[in-house]
DNA sequence: TGTACATCAGTGAACGCGCGTTCACTGATGTAC
DNA sequence: TGTACATCAGTGAACGCGCGTTCACTGATGTAC
């Protein structure tokens, strides 16, 4: 055996991670395989001895973000289980948080990819599904409702989440876009029945914040 | 004189509104000059004496939509003035329509095309902050506001127009999707303060004018 | 321990293809006379 | 009214380029003896 074991399945990884990061930044055609290759330190040669296809690796990616039973957040350090209760809070503002905003790469695949998603086939819709259902189970279980109108409540939450990110992202003034992650922000945690009202003294505290 | 007075405008609008279709059809990779230009009934050649180039096409069928001052509503028939108040729910409704689900063509690019768009330049990004910005204002006018939070919903309210529409094209499960677009209707009606409840509050609410 | 060998992970030149863009040209048009 | 003409909208061949994919080859590796 030449080439100790594991090694295949270790240079595998690497492709898959370094191809998550470029579709992230740039959309399924804006990477080449090329640089997904290059990315993971190997050479277009050796790619297909891998994958079939771009569009396989591809449907790999995507399936090993929405696969993940925990899925740990990447942003903010926070490690959100989705498992434990009052997690609803906490995932609104890691999701509209600013670190998220900025860090592309390692973004919820549901702000990064929505276009290909659209366009793309059965299988990376229903994968797509599966992820928002996820995250409004969660915000389900925390919801404060007053009216049992709670799954709804958490499905505007959600797509008042991802929302706000993606339409953020897609704008140049940066001040607008912080105004519209905070507006998302808010509205989402008065939404949920999670407003803020421990600390009374922050809402003086800020006052300086224009608008 | 050669050609007739206005036939360049009637040609040039003939491929901004192709490209549009395209475009929402299958994001901006996804279409090529010479297609565009033949569903204009065109030649690939023409092109670049309307445009400079297929990114500039790209900013310009982006800014069209939302910037007209009389913004007709292409869906459900409603023809929504922009310059009249009162158009926030109703804005809100065509939004999350299923006419406008279906309607992939016809649809408000900031749905269509955002992946694009968050990876694109300054300009389309540009472009699509003002669409944005114009139908924040547009609801802003009309938001029920009790306490001067005004344009933090309207912001609200608009991501969560755009993230719904978003995420449901992205699903498989129609039903699901329906009930999305169901629940952050409701959700953003109530936002606004336009719940149906409109002979017992309208008297009391419209003199909230805010900012 | 040292050498020869079989294996196969990785290389990089090459392929056909479609793209955005350019440009010399064509031919339909309204006008001048 | 009819003809010649200048204009310029539109044509389509051609360009360079980067892409996904293929393939003959290289060379690093663990093993046999």
């Amino acid at each position: 055996m030449p080439y100790p074991a594991g090694h295949r399945e270790q240079v595998r990884r690497r492709i898959v991670d370094s191809a998550r990061r470029l579709f992230n930044r740039s959309g399924f055609e804006g990477v080449s395989v090329d640089c997904i290759m290059a990315h993971a330190g190997l050479t277009r040669g050796g790619f297909y001895s891998y994958f079939d296809s771009k569009s396989d690796l591809y449907a790999e990616v995507l399936s090993c973000f929405f696969t993940d039973p925990k899925w740990k957040s990447r942003w903010e350090g926070i490690e959100v289980d989705l498992a434990s209760a009052g997690a609803g809070p906490e995932i609104v503002r890691a999701y509209l948080s600013r670190q998220h905003f900025e860090d592309v790469e390692n973004s919820c695949p549901m702000i990064a990819l929505p276009s290909d998603v659209a366009r793309g086939g059965e299988q990376v819709k229903s994968a797509f599904e599966t992820v928002f259902k996820a995250m409004v189970s969660v915000l389900d279980r925390d919801v404060r409702d007053r009216k049992r109108t709670g799954e709804k409540r958490a499905m505007a939450i959600a797509a008042l989440c991802v929302g706000g990110m993606v339409v953020a992202r897609s704008m140049n003034d940066r001040r607008l876009a912080d105004r519209l992650r905070e507006a998302a922000s808010a509205v989402a945690l008065e939404l949920g029945g999670w407003t803020a009202r421990p600390k009374v003294r922050k809402a003086v505290a800020r006052p300086a914040q224009n608008h």
